[in-house]
RNA sequence: GUGAUUGUAGCUCAGUCGGUUAGAGCGCCGGAUUGUGGUUCCGGAGGUCGCGGGUUCGAGCCCCGUCUUUCACCCCA
């Protein structure tokens, strides 16, 4: 006999978990369907070659890979061993588990294009898998909460987010959090202005670590990646920028980056979203316009979007963006998206540890039924039925035990109500109901047990 | 992938300098109480000290390897 263990990084869930689970999930499904969003779901595996190349060199190496079915090994040369892993890796492994939820969607799109009403609006809500070490806020499975539409470049999707972020987080109970709004035409705009254009990407990296590593450490990064003294003294206005307005922040970066007509295009389209967010009537707005937010993701164009939990040390809760050419990659170019997704794991433990959860989370059993010996049952399952009927959770003891037993199984879960049934009630037909929170117990008929459940 | 860190009863943790039979609290089971729980009292069960090797007369404790936990970096939800 050994002793069982999970693989790294993956949980068990029990009850008092998926209670709370299914809150946030439940949460965030009605605010989908509530925007127009359908549902659809995708396999847990993809083939290899329509995940990689699409996270990058680093995602590439996180995507888990499944070992083919059969003989793996026929067909494998001493020379394939021997030209190491990268090249190996095809020849005995086609298909992954999925890394997000955003490719599989481009790859379904594109497969079912001739059947999708565009702009096509989807949501989707499954795990999907990252060969990283795990650490705080971060497993090797895990759920996201995916809403995704395809097919219109409109800012109003870009707005749609924005009010879909509010509506979930503040429906979560989470009141204090960031949402931070960049546009990757801004980057490419700084990037241009400062004298390195196209290098966007080297330069995103390492500016969006200031907030975490200082500014300092920022240009150490990039001296060390070949940007010149001069394209680093250009970039000086960047950590100029305090906690302004949205508007103001836009004003700013007006200035500054004039020269670039990409620049000015990626801020007039991130007015837009906000004009746009503020007709519709948001109060209150968590919105922050941040130019160094950059995210990972190389597939983004557009928009960027990221969710930080304030007063928490667990990464972002939530994160997406706007990505013109997604299934471009699978032979469908034009096509423009937006998206946003919500990382359930992070949810459940900023809630856990603000302490945000509802006690009355998805109640279970309602009312226990304890029947002392065979010839309760005849009282005990008609008045089951009655109370099934009338929706009410209902369970009955199912072995002939001590009542005391049967009591502390009633303690255990939590159950509020409790229905003895012994001769005497047999016989006269009135019942026991004890409430096991203040301990009373009340003599009562069948109908009036009803209503004081119901 | 890099650097740390953790592992002893179901859970949380003690365990001295390497020395006899590895302990506590909580939980669990039984009884006090054969129709009444959450309080109290009494009793009981439960351990391959993560796993494998090594040093030693002797290892929970020291050494090596490995797995696991947690944390930071990289990156990310």
């Amino acid at each position: 006999m050994q002793k069982p263990t999970l693989p790294k990084g993956t949980r068990d869930f029990g009850p008092e978990q998926m209670r709370k689970r299914l809150f946030i999930f439940d949460t965030i499904r009605q605010i989908f369907q509530q925007f127009g969003f359908q549902p659809i779901e995708t396999p847990s595996m993809e083939n290899l070659s329509t995940l990689t190349g699409k996270y990058g060199d680093e995602g590439d190496q996180l995507l888990f890979k499944i070992l083919n079915s059969g003989d793996f090994a026929a067909g494998i040369t001493e020379l394939d061993l021997a030209s190491g892993s990268k090249k190996l890796t095809p020849k005995i492994a086609e298909k992954g588990l999925r890394y997000d939820l955003t490719v599989p969607f481009a790859r379904y799109v594109v497969m079912n294009r001739n059947s999708l009403t565009l702009p096509f609006k989807r949501y989707q809500m499954q795990p999907v898998w990252r060969a990283d070490r795990p650490q705080k806020g971060r497993y090797r499975e895990f759920y996201q909460c995916d809403a995704d539409v395809v097919g219109t470049d409109s800012l109003l999707c870009e707005a749609e987010i924005v009010l879909m972020i509010h509506e979930a987080f503040r429906n979560l109970a989470i009141q204090n959090f960031t949402l931070k709004v960049n546009n990757r035409k801004i980057l490419a705009g700084i990037a241009e202005v400062i004298g390195a254009p196209g290098q966007e990407g080297t330069l995103s990296v390492a500016i969006d670590k200031l907030d975490k590593i200082g500014k300092e450490k920022v240009l150490d990064e990039l001296r060390e990646r070949g940007f010149s003294e001069e394209t680093l003294v250009s970039l000086e206005p960047l950590f100029l920028f305090g906690s302004a307005t949205p508007y103001q922040t836009l004003d700013q970066l007006k200035n500054w980056l004039s020269a670039s007509d990409t620049a000015r295009q990626g801020i007039t389209e991130l007015e837009e979203m906000l004009l746009l967010v503020d007709q519709y009537g948001l109060s209150d707005s968590r919105v922050e316009i941040d130019p160094t937010l950059a995210r990972g993701l190389s597939y983004y164009t557009g928009a960027i979007f990221e969710v930080k939990a304030n007063g928490v040390s667990i990464g972002s809760v939530s994160g997406g963006g706007r990505y013109d050419n997604l299934t471009g990659a699978f032979g469908m170019p034009g096509l423009s998206g937006v998206g946003i997704s919500f990382g359930v794991d992070r949810i459940y433990d900023v809630m856990e540890e603000l302490n945000l959860f509802p006690a009355d989370t998805g109640q279970g059993t309602h009312v226990l039924i304890v029947p002392f010996d065979k010839e309760a049952r005849s009282v005990a399952l008609p008045l089951l039925n009655q109370l099934r009927t009338a929706a009410v959770a209902a369970e009955m003891y199912p072995d002939l035990s001590k009542v005391k037993k049967m009591l502390d199984y009633a303690n255990a879960k939590n159950i509020p109500f409790v229905v003895l049934i012994g001769s005497e009630e047999v016989q006269t037909g009135i019942l026991s109901l004890k409430n096991m929170v203040t301990g009373e117990q009340f003599k009562v008929t069948t109908e009036e047990l009803m209503d004081r459940l119901r």
